[in-house]
RNA sequence: GCCCUCAUAGCUCAGUAGGUAGAGCGUGCCCUUGGUAAGGGCAAGGUCAUGGGUUCGAAUCCCAUUGGGGGCUCCA
């Protein structure tokens, strides 16, 4: 997931319009950086100054991409260099190579290395003017663009945007020279040979730009000492362990089927389960903030997704028309437009505002067929969505109720560790990525940002990727392994209100145009299942668990006993099975262990004649006790949604 | 979409000097009636992703397609 990490800056509140820069933190120290419960957020703040750019760690890993490069050069003469920054937990180095790399070629290279850190290297850097610089670098057109940019002030030497003009400077050990603004560390003796590992190789455009060329990229990790490399070996060992794609087929959860089409899931009954338990608490939740609920279809005529813009500015995350009677038709990739026009479906008061209609809508996207990933990145997705149309008036108190409603699901969910992604649009974009309205976009992100301020959430500013309607809220999460994935998404909407001329007669009796929040705090039930599975590694609280309870009779003079049991239970709503197999007790107990069943109830003999059970939890525990106590457990840690088994 | 890579039974995987397939788990049946993570036996199950090509002969070599994975880019 580490090269998933986007550029980004940590913003504390009233700063000003930052833009994207690489920022990337070891795990350890990420976890600090995020906003944890309801505390204020000054101290973190304070922590965020501490970069991971001023480590130690930061500068071996960035001196061994160095270190790579060389060998890369000495392996393949001739070969054009990129950049070779550091990132979270490693580094990489993006080179211009004759022919692609095998993963003979990643050992040859990692030996390589070795041999150039044993020979004591100083890392030399030297201030040079830009013309000395072309010299240096004359056989290399990519640091040559780079010098381009630099002289020009437009972008640092990783071809980020920068605001002042930097000096350009070059750092070398050994036989290689690089254009780089570094740190380094001093000598290559402080890269500990044993701590490094290539990794893999990977395609990789040229600054990102898919019109540009494919360099090839190597992914390489670099740490203190070995210990901490087997740990971090380790760590994506686990990480693999938990994978929602491997649990998901594991626990029987979701499938994809090739006939069916990619990103199309498919849930199984289990699945199922485990989104009735979702919805069912949107729904209590909603109730409770006062939402309504609404209904729409899939699809709509083209004249809908025109007027919405969602054709001129997302035509092609969209899936493509189908004719009917002359007439095109396209199935939703938003369910914005549909609740619009029930708003649009009457007159409407001050009084009815703020309106705030939810629908848990199914929506289809195009997503490039690179871009899938499991349950994460699907086409067909099913959203926890709502729009609230308000006054600018109310736009604070509708807003900061939306993020309460947030920190409501992140507690009930054991989620510890999130921060808000503040994307803002960007000049340039004005007309072409986003509604051409400079006035409006300043002012609907300034109302954020001052509501995020007023109620100390610390967030992230992110220049250049607001939706095209308006500036966007996402909520980074990361899960119990600490991977990190955008949940819940809080977008502002001035544009579709106006473009669907949504009006409604305020207290002066005047026509006013709303403003629409367009929000979606449990995500998708794709990605927030796919998220939970690996947050939960598989083992679901009771009530979200596709099965709670497994009967298991010692022997099938028990049977029926199991089988009553079960009945009583399913009746009260809990999802329960009865293994009647002829297997052995231990292997029963072994089965339900594995589809990581919360409660086993083990019975045989003596609980038949007792009118007992014995429980089995999922950690091991064992408990006899009669079926009514063990009713009156497993219906409490339901109805409260306990997290506690 | 682009670069790289992979595709053998429901699952995990063997199967390299090209001679039309194996294991474990799972499933079914039989025996076993066993007190907290695998009792034993038998059986069924694969046109080796799909379509072409090379060859006397292809799971094995080549091409294309589909799907998966690692990334780039994008995003719920």
């Amino acid at each position: 997931m580490s090269a998933r990490l986007r550029a980004r800056t940590w913003v504390e509140p009233r700063a000003n319009f930052a833009r994207p820069r690489k920022l990337v933190c070891e795990p350890a120290r990420a976890a600090e950086f995020f906003y944890s419960g309801q505390q204020g957020g000054a101290e973190m703040v304070a922590k965020m100054r501490e970069r991971y750019e001023d480590s130690k760690l930061y500068r071996i890993r960035h001196s061994t991409a160095h270190v790579m490069a060389q060998a890369v050069m000495e392996l393949f003469p001739g070969a054009k260099i990129a950049i070779g920054p550091a990132i979270e937990d490693g580094f990489y180095y993006d080179f211009d190579l004759p022919r692609t790399l095998t993963p003979e070629d990643l050992e040859q290279i990692q030996k390589r290395m070795v041999e150039i850190i044993k020979g004591k290297h100083p890392f030399v850097r030297r201030v040079v003017s830009a013309e000395e610089a072309r010299q240096i670098f004359k056989d290399q057109p990519y640091k040559l663009e780079l010098i381009e940019g630099l002289e020009r002030g437009e972008v640092d030497e990783d071809g980020n945007p920068v605001e002042e003009k930097p000096e350009i400077s070059i750092y070398q050990h050994d036989s290689f020279v690089d254009l780089c603004r570094g740190p380094h560390v001093e000598n290559t003796a402080e890269i500990n040979p044993k701590a490094i590992k290539l990794l893999h190789v990977s395609g990789a455009y040229w600054r990102g730009d898919e019109h540009n060329p494919m360099l090839q990229r190597i992914y390489g990790t670099a740490w203190n000492d070995p210990k901490e490399l087997e740990e971090y070996l380790w760590r994506l060992e686990e990480a693999k362990k938990r994978d929602h794609r491997k649990l998901g087929r594991e626990l029987d959860i979701f499938t994809f089927d090739e006939e069916v089409g990619p990103g199309l899931a498919l849930w199984t009954p289990r699945g199922g389960a485990i989104i009735e338990e979702i919805e069912k608490l949107a729904k209590e939740v909603e109730f409770k903030h006062r939402y309504v609920r609404v209904r729409t279809p899939h699809l709509a005529k083209e004249d809908l997704f025109v007027h919405s813009g969602h054709l001129p500015y997302y035509a092609e995350s969209m899936y493509p028309p189908m004719e009917l009677e002359g007439v095109r038709y396209y199935v939703k990739p938003m369910n914005c437009p549909m609740h619009h026009k029930i708003f649009a479906s009457r007159p409407r008061s001050y009084r009815d505002l703020p309106l705030r209609l939810a629908e848990y809508g199914t929506c289809y996207r195009y997503e490039k067929s690179g871009e899938l990933f499991g349950l994460m990145r699907v086409r067909s997705l099913q959203m926890n969505d709502a729009h609230i149309y308000c006054s600018e008036a109310q736009f604070e108190q509708e807003f900061t109720d939306v993020i309460k409603m947030y920190l409501e699901y992140f507690e009930l969910f054991g989620i510890q560790e999130y921060y808000m992604r503040f994307s803002t649009h960007h000049p340039r974009g004005l007309g072409k990525k986003y509604v051409n309205n400079p006035e409006l976009w300043k002012k609907t992100e300034d109302m954020v940002r001052q509501a995020m301020q007023k109620n100390g959430i610390p967030y992230i500013e992110i220049a250049d990727e607001a939706a095209f309607y308006g500036p966007k809220i996402d909520v980074q999460v990361r899960s119990a392994i600490g991977r990190e994935f955008t949940l819940a998404t809080n977008q502002v909407d001035f544009a579709q209100p106006a473009r669907f001329e949504l009006t409604f007669t305020n207290e002066a009796g005047q026509p006013e145009t709303p403003l629409c929040l367009h929000r979606a705090p449990l995500s998708t039930h794709e990605r927030l299942i796919g998220f939970l599975l690996e947050h939960y590694a598989g083992a679901f609280p009771v009530w979200l668990s596709p099965e709670q309870v497994r009967i298991i009779p010692i022997t099938d003079s028990q049977n029926e006993y199991a089988v009553n049991l079960q009945n009583r239970l399913y009746d009260l709503g809990v999802r329960v099975e009865a293994d009647l197999t002829p297997d052995r007790m231990n292997a029963k107990i072994r089965k339900a262990q594995l589809m990581k069943v919360p409660y086993m109830l083990v019975v045989g003999e003596k609980e038949m004649n007792a009118g007992a059970v014995a429980l089995r939890k999922r950690d091991g525990s064992q408990q006899v006790m009669p079926v009514e106590e063990f009713i009156a457990l497993i219906t409490d840690r339901i109805r409260t949604r306990s997290a506690e088994l």
